[in-house]
RNA sequence: GGCGCGUUGGUCAAUCGGCUAAGACGCCUCCCUUUCACGGAGGAAUGACGGGUUCGACUCCCGUACGUGCUACCA
């Protein structure tokens, strides 16, 4: 295959959601597969729903990811600009060839005009009646109109759209990669508007103007582009580019988890998880939305999750970096059907990838989860890790699965060993603390032999202390070995605790 | 309503006509560990339905049902 070029136009109306993230993430692995370019796009043409702050977020995102962009599409680069708000002048350009050359029309209805016209043609079989090859002569367009009174429109700036004149009777077929052949029937397709009364183009023109002057070689985007896929089509053929048309890939939707319908924002804040990369602030609303990233996800853990959402390799491995995906993966495993995203699944994987990662490395993810202010060193932080990333499926969990090693447990569990409770048990504490001194090194082996000779002179078993002093050192039922604690928050602290919970008891 | 796309356990999914239908998440049991977790060993749980084609169908074809998407001067 030859250098192939793909491209990913996130709408900064803010938030990166998860079908947008894997959309980026399967374009860049295609990309990365066969060396080809990852260009990233802002779709900005829309005004009204361009969100300040927006396009600096999406860098944001593919940072954390690894995922940055080639080339600097920050600024120039060789197929910019990058912004649609940019291109602006080349769109007009071409919707004015389309109809110049018969396949697009001026059309001057207003607002109401097309209410009426929705109102009116309404039929119980025909619910939704489209602006098409039917009814467009009955509109006031540049084909229904005398050529004069469409100049005398034009030379009075009447506001207009440029509508593409969808053929009749035709069929457009069309080959996904992930779906194979595809056909619509033209007479069902409305003449989309190509170029609004703003002067900025929609979605349906921009793709293909911009695909075809950035050399666009393949082009992956939501199944919900199915429908006007043809409508895009025949405007890479009316424009006279349809041998440089790319490749299309639609990809499948991700679901709700629980009921039915594409997954959303409003989702995630119904079922407690996060549906964007990262924290989203909307300006216009000051509403804040949750991501991974602040949730405690691994970047790594959150790409291998994204992947599999939609794609698997047909072998038993679930756990890929971002470097094996780009080899293994391939378009023909791009699953066709919906996936319902599963946040305990996703949970699943960032656990493998907090237990894989390097106790020093988890020390600095984890250090920011410190919850009160006190200062610690890395060798200690690294220590805390190896001893409870076992336990963590998000790195937030990090503090209440070890509190214990940074301060002393404020809420204690006593009933847990009150009942229970005898003075024996109270003197063998006593002693094992008086024979803290004589302990040569303070370490996991050594606190464990004493406790197990003291214990043994005081005639009592493990089951009788172990539980209590658990609970000394933590507080509750949790936490790793109890002599893995006590060595590391040393031998005064360890003091501490116990003689404060035994004057409780 | 129309059109498009889809449909293997609760969820993610393998299978490209030979199936006693992999594997993972979650759930349950046991072992390990006198906590929790990790790890180990098991278990329950699946081809939407109806017709064809075929020696043989989860796999191919047709219908139905269900789901989902689109049907905006939004993407």
């Amino acid at each position: 295959m030859n250098k192939v070029r793909v491209r990913f136009a996130p709408s900064p109306t803010g938030g990166l959601h998860l079908g947008g993230m894997r959309t980026v993430l399967y374009n860049y692995l295609f990309a990365k597969k066969y060396g080809g370019d990852f260009i990233l796009r802002i779709e900005d043409t829309d005004q009204t729903r361009f969100v300040e702050g927006a396009e600096a977020y999406i860098f944001d995102c593919l940072d954390w990811c690894g995922m940055t962009p080639d080339e600097s599409t920050r600024k120039e680069g060789a197929y910019g600009p990058y912004r649609q708000s940019e291109r602006k002048a080349s769109y007009y350009q071409y919707a004015k060839q389309l109809v110049d050359s018969g396949y697009a029309y001026y059309a001057f209805d207003t607002q109401e005009d097309l209410e009426r016209m929705r109102h009116e043609y309404k039929t119980a079989e025909n619910p939704l009646p489209m602006y098409d090859s039917r009814l467009r002569m009955n509109m006031r367009n540049s084909l229904s109109l005398s050529a004069d009174e469409v100049a005398e429109l034009l030379a009075k700036d009447t506001p207009y759209v440029i509508r593409i004149k969808m053929p009749e009777n035709e069929t457009v077929t069309f080959t996904d990669m992930i779906r194979g052949e595809i056909s619509f029937d033209t007479n069902l397709v409305d003449d989309k508007v190509l170029l609004k009364a703003d002067g900025m183009p929609t979605y349906h023109l921009a793709v293909v103007a911009d695909d075809y002057s950035m050399k666009i070689t393949h082009a992956f985007r939501g199944e919900e582009w199915l429908p006007s896929a043809p409508v895009h089509l025949l405007l890479w053929r009316y424009l006279g580019w349809e041998a440089s048309m790319p490749q299309w890939a639609h990809l499948p939707l991700i679901l709700k988890p629980d009921g039915n319908g594409k997954l959303s924002k409003r989702d995630g804040d119904r079922l407690g998880f996060p549906v964007f990369a990262m924290n989203w602030r909307d300006p216009r609303t000051g509403e804040l939305t949750e991501g991974f990233k602040e949730r405690g996800f691994l970047p790594e853990a959150f790409v291998n999750m994204l992947a599999l959402l939609g794609w698997n390799s047909g072998t038993e491995q679930e756990l890929f970096s971002l470097e094996e995906l780009t080899q293994v993966f391939s378009i023909e495993r791009i699953h066709k059907g919906g996936a319902k995203f599963d946040f305990e699944k996703a949970k699943w994987f960032n656990h493998q990838y907090i237990m894989k990662k390097a106790d020093d490395e988890l020390a600095v993810w984890m250090r920011p989860y410190i919850r009160n202010g006190n200062e610690f060193d890395d060798a200690y932080l690294s220590k805390v890790a190896s001893l409870i990333k076992e336990r963590c499926h998000l790195l937030s969990e990090f503090w209440s699965q070890g509190h214990f090693f940074f301060e002393t447990p404020s809420e204690t569990e006593l009933s847990v060993i009150a009942d229970k409770w005898t003075d024996g048990k109270k003197a063998f504490f006593e002693n094992w603390i008086s024979s803290f001194d004589g302990i040569q090194e303070w370490a996991h082996d050594a606190l464990e032999n004493g406790f197990n000779e003291t214990m043994a002179a005081a005639g009592l078993k493990k089951g009788d202390v172990l539980l209590p002093l658990r609970i000394m050192l933590v507080g509750g039922k949790y936490g790793p070995g109890v002599f893995d604690i006590a060595a590391l928050i040393g031998k005064d602290e360890t003091k501490k605790r116990i003689l404060n919970t035994l004057a409780r008891l």
